[in-house]
DNA sequence: GAACAATATTCGTTATAACGAATATTGTCA
DNA sequence: TGACAATATTCGTTATAACGAATATTGTTC
């Protein structure tokens, strides 16, 4: 992970919001998170890049869907950091209705294409 | 403070190396940090007037010289933030180097245009 | 008010980053 | 292999942000 990549990828809201749903669901995938956002799949998919280069994602794939989670080699201060914006903006616009449809989502067992 | 401005002013370098000096030494004035950081006067100043009307940083006149310190409204968990950031990249380069030479000047009893 | 010191701003240019739209890739299963 | 589902990438465009160079502003002192 590259400083000035982490602080980079903070610095834009679509991939703070991807890293909140992340921080608190160890692992999501593409479509759990497009559609928690309401956002075009190549946008958030773009963005998940951008994230994964910089060292702040890992990815792991299962048939066709692929899951992102907080890269394990993360250093300690980094994930604090992530931690602290989490808890910082969490519970304000949009991140709450972010989480709010992705536990809706869950609750119905829905699952990407539905 | 904004959030998106917050996280704005910490994805360029030049800014965390302005803040990294400001954590340490609570106050210093313009002239202080372009020669601890070798840079251009009006880039300096530049950074810092996006620092302030981020909300991250304040200023305080006196005289001639403007001083800046954090902003004192500056919400818990981003004064946080600054902290890891220092903690996270404040012994690398060129932070340390910036360090080094704040605290030569201070020990040469020099200010500004020396 | 003139000279000077410290800081701030403007201007023109260049680099980067985000976007929507379209398309490509990868994997599964019949 | 063909159809389909999930994800990724490319392309062209637009917006933003950083820069150096030059200049303006603000405050002090004589």
């Amino acid at each position: 992970m590259n400083e000035q990549a982490f602080f980079e990828s903070l610095s834009d809201e679509t991939r703070r919001r991807i890293l909140v749903l992340i921080l608190k669901h160890e692992e999501l995938c593409v479509c759990d998170l497009f559609h928690a956002l309401e956002a075009p799949q190549p946008k958030v998919s773009r963005h998940l890049a951008v994230l994964r280069d910089a060292g702040v994602l890992a990815q792991r794939r299962e048939g066709t869907w692929v899951f992102y989670r907080l890269d394990p080699q993360l250093p300690a201060w980094a994930y604090r950091t992530l931690g602290l914006m989490a808890d910082g903006v969490g519970n304000g616009v949009p991140y709450r209705e972010d989480a709010g449809r992705l536990a809706n989502a869950a609750a119905r067992q829905v699952r990407c294409g539905t």
